[in-house]
DNA sequence: CAAAAGCCGTATGTGTTGCATACAAATATC
DNA sequence: GATATTTGTATGCAACACATACGGCTTTTG
């Protein structure tokens, strides 16, 4: 400890605003804390049905196309051929999906909703619901789509 | 398997728009493929630095407070306390962050850059910039603007 | 047709992150 | 001075992203 100011030497000056001001012009940085603040807001809307995004969203898909392969999946919510088999396993785990063969295809695997499934998807959209509205509280409808609009860019 | 649509009954419908029409309207889930889309990109820009988004934020708001405490830090970060210790401990071990005491407050640890962690710094600064201007390049300045905005309003 | 190339699911391991819990030390509050 | 509260720390667990490798199946090509 020696030729740089080491620690000990005078604790932080006054935060002045919470961010510096060169953090502010970041769009990812800023993408992330919305994020952040999101998928947390969205573990405790969840905590009971003790579903994650990525649960929820295979669900809702695999509904909407039942038989849907898992590379169809991983393609959609833009993940790992790997993720999309974890999370699989454990909603299959779970009983909330079932995997079988394609009779069209050898290699793939058709995915379909369970009851159970099912049931627990009901359950997750009324939860999306109250999620959604807390998010969306804090604009406008044009603003809404202005958002998804924006955002969309982002993602392909 | 009986009562359900069991697997094998057929394929997947041909998938006709890439998502469910309901899923569009959801802005959370925009949100956190936006969010994928960046932090693969933010990962591939940094490959070489071998450094992450919270560890460049983190080295970025120490550079900006030097003696920043942990706590600070989370706050800012809106970040566990935990999950701030485990970040500061890999850099720790790379030798980018010194911790100290605070000779305020006993229980504060004062976190300061090394020279390494300053180096870092700069070429995350640059890598940062090329990282931003692929994001932005989608989007006009007021957009982008207006993006932040949004963004922001989420996280408080 | 047979071989090569490609696709799909699977298995395994590593690294990062988020969160909960528990604990010790220092400080603040009453 | 006794009692909270704050701060950092230590551990463990779950979820993901990613890389790599492998076997089975399909498509392409020679």
């Amino acid at each position: 400890m020696s030729e740089w100011d080491g620690p000990g030497a005078g604790d932080a000056p006054p935060p002045a605003s919470n961010l510096p001001a060169d953090l502010d012009g970041i769009v990812g940085f800023h993408l992330r804390l919305a994020h952040g603040a999101v998928y947390r807001h969205f573990t405790e809307t969840f905590a009971a049905l003790n579903l994650t995004q990525k649960q929820v969203s295979v669900l809702w898909l695999v509904a909407a196309e039942p038989g849907l392969a898992q590379t169809a999946l991983s393609a959609r919510l833009q993940m790992d051929r790997a993720t999309v088999m974890a999370i699989v396993n454990r909603l299959q785990d779970r009983g909330f999906v079932v995997r079988g063969k394609s009779a069209v295809d050898g290699r793939k695997q058709t995915l379909h909703l369970t009851p159970a499934g099912q049931a627990a998807l009901a359950e997750a959209r009324t939860a999306i619901g109250a999620h959604e509205d807390w998010l969306k509280a804090r604009f406008t409808r044009a603003e809404v789509r202005k958002l998804i609009e924006l955002l969309a860019r982002i993602h392909g």
